[in-house]
DNA sequence: GGTCAATGGTTATTGACAATAACTATATCT
DNA sequence: AGATATAGTTATTGTCAATAACCATTGACC
């Protein structure tokens, strides 16, 4: 089921005035952000796959034999997130977790065939998704976009 | 207490992959604004008031007599969470809810004197929170990215 | 070598938040 | 009048993530 009108913050209703928050860069993000998420679902054909278990998945990908301490701090998260976000995917086979044999307090993080093969597809609908919500903007605003973003969050 | 290091998403660690996480604008928009909500408390110098709240303060300052309803509609909330963040600033006698004459069921909502006050100094403190998240980037530049998000969210 | 602090990871507890559903009251339509 | 729709509230539920407490292992230091 798509989201509903109530959720889709997309209906920016210009016949109200917004006050200042139309001149706030936080609250143009944080609808674009929520518009986002609110198709992520959806786009990705599973609702329990959110944003951040998929960067999950891409990180654990991109950096095999990770510990799990250093991809909480790479994503910003707690310990405990971290902890529940491998459950899922190791619940679903798409990860396994090793001993490390040097510090056996630690394991090495590692996508398994099945986790390859779901984050292979996963990365097509996402890129998809992206796509989708950057449609009105041409290729070269979009990079403009994106270095905008990243100059702000990577402070 | 500022936002630990865990919480803050600023901290783009460089010296890992993020796979195709650096090139989704999804991804982009979550951490920036992540960093944003994550010093807004700090920045107004109240927890509890958090950026929906203060939006909608800021639409009722802007649109006096407005009905919940439309409240909600406005920013994309359900009819419960509309109450409810109206409650909180009913608590705290910023905004008073107003029976309409004509219809019964509903109810004008209309800011305070204390909640004008409020209101104004919320502002200040939103905008100079808002100009830190940006400081990175020049006014052209500023600009360039709010018409970008605004493409972005009204679609 | 033995104690003690620090680190990786999990579990337990809690609180915030928001969504749906169910309910009350009022309005509208026929 | 009776059926249906609408404004708002309350109740219930589920998700999420954070903190704190905990266990195991490591490493530093006397």
């Amino acid at each position: 089921m798509a989201a509903n009108s109530r959720n889709d913050p997309r209906l920016f209703d210009s016949s109200y005035s917004y006050g200042q928050l139309t001149s706030l860069t936080g609250f143009a993000l944080r609808r674009a952000s929520l518009l986002d998420f609110g198709k992520f679902g959806d786009s990705v054909g599973d609702r329990a796959i959110t944003p951040l278990r998929y960067s999950l998945l891409e990180v654990v990908g991109a950096n095999p034999g990770l510990q799990q301490v250093e991809l909480a701090k790479i994503l910003g998260l707690s310990k405990p997130a971290a902890t529940l976000g491998l459950d899922f995917w190791e619940k679903r086979n798409c990860i396994s977790r090793r001993k490390d044999r040097d510090d056996r307090r630690s394991y090495g993080i590692y996508l398994t065939e099945q986790g390859e093969a779901t984050l292979a597809q996963l990365r097509d609908n996402v890129r998809q998704h992206d796509e989708r919500l950057t449609t009105c903007l041409s290729d070269e605003e979009l990079l403009q976009l994106r270095t905008l973003l990243r100059r702000i969050y990577s402070g």
